[in-house]
DNA sequence: TATTGTTATACTCTATAACTATA
DNA sequence: TATAGTTATAGAGTATAACAATA
């Protein structure tokens, strides 16, 4: 119960993945970022995560959180906060300077992705936009 | 002229993209390899690359291949070979070796991504295949 | 002169193990 | 006992600058 697509999906996925990270290289390092950092800050604008909350979103262990978030403090960009309701965990903001750093990145790598897809039909952009949805809720867990 | 897709493309594309490369590190790291050597061995695969082009394809700088394939032919997954037409370049070619950890991992991804989408029929797989086939083309430049 | 791969250096990312404070 | 964050350590990835060999 094979198709064509069950070889060529894996290699079609992987290949827009070996893309994107590769403009989020380029991206981010002209703002001063890693792509781990930028990655961190953007989840931080979104969730004011855990330190374990964010491991487990760069999928690396807690250990390297701590480094992380230091190296981002030192520069202003983030702080910490104890948790009210539980005292052994901290949680992470953006600071203002943050914040306005954190926009300019996704706004490069908008602005990088939407100027390659503006020869494409609104109504391509929608099935695109509908399959991916899709396809990452189906690799979430 | 801008859609609904123009503000959602680029978090639907990125949303996709964290998801792989997370199971870029889960998959190569039990294989003894990190993300970046794995996608090295991909690459010299199909290519054979020199040093200058395996920078370009891993987004890094030429000086960062050397201690890259050093490691990887310490442990004979890869050999330096000079090239015939021009003595300054040195290609790289898998072992055979190499080549059964280069498959491996290969067959792990697939399977993982495929056993994700088992549930989707196979014309939707087909119109995502299409789709990220012109994406991916489009980004490469 | 320009290019390819190398070395030296410094910094960042990463995992493992052991620790402290809190639950 | 278990969990959250930290520290120490070692190895790997990364960019910059300077270099040797080749084109």
């Amino acid at each position: 119960m094979t198709a064509a697509s069950d070889d060529e999906l894996p290699g079609a996925l992987i290949g827009l993945f070996l893309e994107i990270d590769g403009l989020f290289s380029t991206v981010s390092r002209p703002l001063g970022l890693t792509p781990q950092q930028a990655q961190l800050l953007c989840f931080a604008q979104q969730l004011q995560p855990s330190f374990g909350e964010l491991a487990i979103l760069l999928h690396c262990d807690k250990t390297n959180i701590t480094g992380l978030v230091d190296r981002l403090q030192r520069r202003d960009l983030v702080t910490r906060h104890p948790d009210p309701d539980d005292r052994r965990v901290t949680r992470v903001k953006l600071t203002a300077q943050g914040e306005a750093l954190t926009c300019q990145f996704q706004q490069a790598i908008e602005t990088a992705l939407n100027s390659r897809f503006s020869a494409w039909p609104s109504t391509r952009r929608d099935d695109l936009v509908r399959l991916l949805r899709s396809a990452t809720s189906v690799l979430q867990p």
